[in-house]
DNA sequence: GATAGTTTCATACAATTGTTTGAAATGCAA
DNA sequence: TTGCATTTCAAACAATTGTATGAAACTATC
């Protein structure tokens, strides 16, 4: 019977560092320490450093794309097959929103190490990420059916901006709340996510389709 | 006289290897490499690898934060003291999209090393860091002129959300690139300027002040 | 309770990193 | 030229990194 208690210990060590402190500067004996495992025990139970942290991009990636996705199918079936556009945006923002923001300790190391992963791009992860893509897509598939009278371009920008946001919205917060002087809750989680929606379903829809239109106005200047 | 060949061959490489790879993957012995210098020239000129980091990044912050003021004080001086909301956010994300998708490639360089400074948080650059907040707070106080009924939550918000498109969509062009195969058009710089500044504005006003509500309206769900 | 397979451990290894050193080269004033 | 300061250079240094090794400890099966 293999002892996936040191495994997993592993892991949890790591996920937390990583997400902490980014893949730059922790080092697998910074890992081993915080587990309280042998230096070799890394090496034994993955084989080397980069496929631990592939383990834990795949585990977390899959364990994101199926919340994601869950939420967007639990909202096409209450709207008949079609779900309204800022319940597919919920969907696609909500899950990382409220799990690097929330309280929920566990759910937040998560969420903060996928941001890492996005951010600080290394070699195991790069190799993997082209996955997301697909992801996306179905999204992007979700929205045509939303806005079918949008222009496929519109629509791209308006999944890129609303990710954006939300990605933004968790990589900096500090220094929104320092510009605010703390007048902008950071804590108020859903509120944030409805922030975010808000203006996202204003980019796509701007008011009757005025987006187009404003950009046009705007470049003539 | 002080040979400042070698100096300004050593923060040009730098600049160059750091944009292209970051931070992480890019060693002295790289740099000097690209430099065409003795490995030890950069501990004669700069005293260490996080002095030169850091010099880099302060000229380069400097002119960054000169080019969007001068934006934004002609915009002022053209509205007679008060500019437009769209001018101001103009100024704000314009200089660094320009800087990062347009052809120039000097002027690429050094904002791409920009963006991979304020992803990738080194310590050398996380100390000087606090004053791009001063520097925010300038066009938060414009926006605040312009748009003197908004509530100062949502200009903040709005400010941080511009932000946000602009940074991603030069850290992630890649990604966009790739889901919309090729549709959203990368080389159109003046474009994307508008485009972010057509769905930041809609943000701060809403179609007259709508966002509040919507926010509220969306949350009640 | 002996044995085979798995897991842990201390230690060592090779490579890479930023930094230092002291001598050689260079430039410039007298 | 001589003398002096600045700059370059090759070499070495100390520290850190991921990885490998072989013996010890453990676990479960017979």
């Amino acid at each position: 019977m293999p002892s996936d208690q040191t495994r997993s210990a592993i892991l949890a060590a790591a996920e937390r560092l990583y997400a902490d402190r980014g893949f730059g500067d922790v080092t697998l004996r910074d890992i081993v320490a915080a587990a309280d495992v042998n230096l070799a025990a890394v090496n034994y139970h993955f084989g080397s450093k980069g496929e631990l942290i592939a383990e834990l991009f795949v585990t977390r990636s899959l364990a994101t794309n199926r919340e994601r996705l869950n939420e967007l199918k639990a909202a096409e079936f209450a709207g008949g097959g079609r779900a309204s556009i800022d319940a597919i945006l919920r969907a696609l923002v909500g899950p990382t929103l409220r799990g690097c923001l929330g309280p929920d300790r566990e759910r937040s190391t998560a969420a903060r190490f996928m941001i890492r992963a996005s951010i600080e791009s290394v070699p195991p992860i790069r190799r993997i990420k082209n996955r997301e893509i697909d992801h996306l897509r179905k999204f992007a598939a979700a929205m045509r059916r939303s806005l079918p009278d949008r222009s496929a371009v519109d629509l791209y920008w308006g999944l890129h901006f609303a990710l954006a946001m939300a990605h933004q919205t968790i990589r900096d917060s500090e220094r929104l709340a320092k510009l605010s002087e703390g007048m902008c809750d950071l804590n108020d989680v859903a509120g944030i996510i409805e922030r975010v929606v808000a203006v996202s379903v204003m980019a796509l829809t701007g008011g009757e389709s005025k987006t187009a239109e404003k950009v046009g106005a705007l470049r003539a200047r």
